[in-house]
RNA sequence: CGGGGCGUAGCGUAGCCUGGUAGCGCGCCUGCUUUGGGAGCAGGAUGUCGGGAGUUCAAAUCUCUCCGCCCCGACCA
């Protein structure tokens, strides 16, 4: 490819629209342009990036012997109602109506229909199992869309969803893909981690995440550097050892806190470690009033906390709520002395502890030296509720939990048979019985790959593209290409040579200046560049620097393809 | 949706407080010079100042309203 043939259009500076590293530099090098927010154009030279991308995808799942097809992107809303899901999905869900005024939505997922195909095609268990994948614009109409092609509200997934007659196929295929999984991300060049997930709004049983590691993800991920464990934060077990709570050696103070409205604080204050405090939570759900109890020094997860019983639908309380019900602000609150309808709940690692500081219900006071049993009942539950930390030991027992951050790029679920129950998609097993089918599903956020690989891959020139994904292999900068005539020559015959091989070249032969050329091409992050210039061919010899690399090396113009074709493998 | 901020040429921005000719850098076009790290000189084009309404002799500037966008929180590939 002639540069002066192509559409080049980078940028200096960076449209104020974009905050993170990845969004700047795909806006600034001209892969992609915004329409509207969460919108955007892929341009000639994004493109190139994102059907590399899929290309490796497309490669992976056909050798772990998935089937592609393509669905419609725009689907019924009748068949979302069969699963319930035409609710459930709510304000994410891009609801349209035809001419008619029926109504449709531009699909987020697409399990309705191939549950649809797969109900109507599929009749015997002779045909499974089955696992059908497309490469698909979706369309969800997120929360709040940023971080450009990252969070986009429509992007292109890759989905893949298997059929079968036994939970036992089901975990086989999870296990192929999770493998075809690896493979992906590994051929496209990305450092990342495969971790145990919540399964969320999709449903179901089995679920791992894929992330790309990288410290601006959104994700906090916990793994175990000495065994296998991998979890993301919101599923990640805080494991307890068995320990017995030691005996209370304090007595029951109340102490003076007139500013101190943290555990921070508070541990200042009393020049203790913030480990001796308690911190509670106020929540309602089902009108019920709830105060979780949480070491000073960790975080509520969420997630675990709406598992427990009766908490599925829980808010944090209102000042005004607190107040109401402990007449307290917030900042003082604590379980002592609290009304019978306050349901306390404790974390585990509260559970055993003992000379305790909270709060004291009262403005301005917090207790120290507190005890269960004889200061307060006991909870009501203790349960998991906090966010695991860094020196947690691992679940498995082999260590301690790390902790990164990561991109959610891969998730694969073992649905079960949610979707078929609801949608009757069902087979004739052997003995002529009919049987609801064992549904897996298997996502990749296409789009959302760029992105994550530039977060992982730039500098302070530009993006530094991994081989595999790179819109061009090769860039051949060409000093003066407008003007001397042996540069032209030399560069034409290179670059025709370089593409007989194969390689994906790019010629700039616009005649720029060196240093707007050096700029652009680093910009974009082209991983090798040959520089073609009077100055080398005069002793026939070119210069070649890797992207990765800060200087350049002489090579003789009769070395450099077969040089390029070992660098390329 | 709640909280914060922004909208002026393709991009980045000044001007707004205190109303009176819309400015700068980059990019773009023409010519000449230049050619190994985002060139120099000369000339040039490009703005319904986000839309609408209002106040005023006069609005980018003040008021109201609508729209769009960005950042912080709950959602997800």
């Amino acid at each position: 490819m002639r540069a002066s043939q192509f559409f080049l259009a980078t940028l200096k500076e960076a449209p104020a629209e974009a905050e993170l590293v990845s969004h700047r530099l795909m806006l600034r090098a001209g892969l992609i342009k915004r329409l509207g927010s969460g919108l955007y154009s892929w341009m000639p030279l994004g493109l190139r990036v994102l059907r590399k991308v899929e290309a490796i995808v497309r490669d992976e799942m056909n050798k772990a012997g998935a089937l592609e097809l393509l669905m419609p992107a725009v689907q019924p809303k009748e068949l979302w109602e069969e699963t319930g899901r035409w609710a459930v999905f709510g304000p994410q869900m891009l609801k349209i109506r035809d001419r008619h005024e029926r109504e449709f939505c531009f699909g987020p997922t697409h399990e309705e229909v191939i549950t649809d195909i797969a109900r109507k095609e599929i009749r015997s268990y002779k045909q499974l199992p089955l696992n059908f994948y497309q490469i698909q614009t979706k369309f969800r109409d997120e929360i709040r869309p940023r971080f450009g092609v990252m969070r986009a509200r429509e992007f292109v997934m890759k989905d893949a969803y298997s059929f079968h007659t036994s939970l036992d196929s089901l975990q086989s295929t999870y296990e192929v893909m999770y493998q075809a999984y690896s493979n992906v991300f590994n051929r496209l060049g990305l450092k990342f981690r495969a971790v145990k997930a919540d399964t969320g709004a999709i449903g179901g049983d089995g679920s791992h995440e894929f992330h790309v590691l990288a410290d601006s993800g959104e994700d906090a991920l916990a793994y175990c550097p000495d065994s296998d464990y991998a979890a993301n934060v919101e599923l990640a077990e805080a494991f307890v050892p068995e320990q017995n709570r030691a005996m209370a050696t304090e007595s029951i103070t109340e102490i003076d806190t007139p500013k101190q409205t943290t555990c921070e604080d508070v541990a200042a204050l009393l020049g203790v470690s913030i480990q001796c405090t308690v911190k509670a939570i106020a929540l309602i759900a089902d009108s019920r009033f709830y105060l979780l109890l949480l070491r000073g020094d960790h975080s509520l997860n969420e997630i675990k906390a709406a598992k427990l019983p009766g908490l599925a639908d829980f808010h944090f309380a209102s000042e005004e709520e607190i107040r109401n019900h402990l007449n307290c602000p917030p900042g003082f609150i604590g379980p002592v002395g609290v009304d019978a309808d306050v349901q306390v709940i404790a974390d585990k690692t509260v559970a055993v502890m003992s000379d305790f500081i909270c709060g004291a219900n009262k403005p301005k006071f917090h207790l120290r030296g507190v005890n269960f049993g004889r200061d307060l009942p006991e909870p009501v539950l203790v349960a998991d509720i906090r966010n695991v930390v860094a020196t947690d030991a691992s679940p498995d027992g082999k260590g301690q939990l790390e902790l990164c951050r990561g991109i959610e790029v891969g998730h694969i679920f073992q649905l079960r048979t949610k979707y078929a129950e609801a949608m009757n998609a069902t087979y004739l097993d052997e003995n002529g019985q009919t049987k609801i089918m064992e549904m897996g599903c298997y996502g990749i956020g296409v789009s959302r790959i760029v992105g994550a690989a530039i977060e992982q891959g730039n500098d302070a020139r530009g993006i530094v593209f991994p081989a595999s994904m790179a819109p061009f292999q090769v860039a051949i900068a060409a000093i003066g290409f407008d003007k001397s005539e042996a540069v032209r020559e030399a560069a034409l015959k290179l670059h025709n040579e370089l593409q007989a091989a194969g390689i994906d070249v790019l010629l700039d032969d616009r005649g720029e200046r060196p240093g707007v050329m050096f700029a652009d091409l680093e910009l974009i992050g082209i991983p090798h560049r040959i520089v073609v210039g009077e100055r080398g061919l005069k002793e026939n010899q070119v210069e070649y620097q890797a992207r990765t690399e800060s200087t350049a090396q002489t090579v003789s113009l009769n070395d450099i393809v077969s040089k390029l074709q070992r660098e390329l493998c």
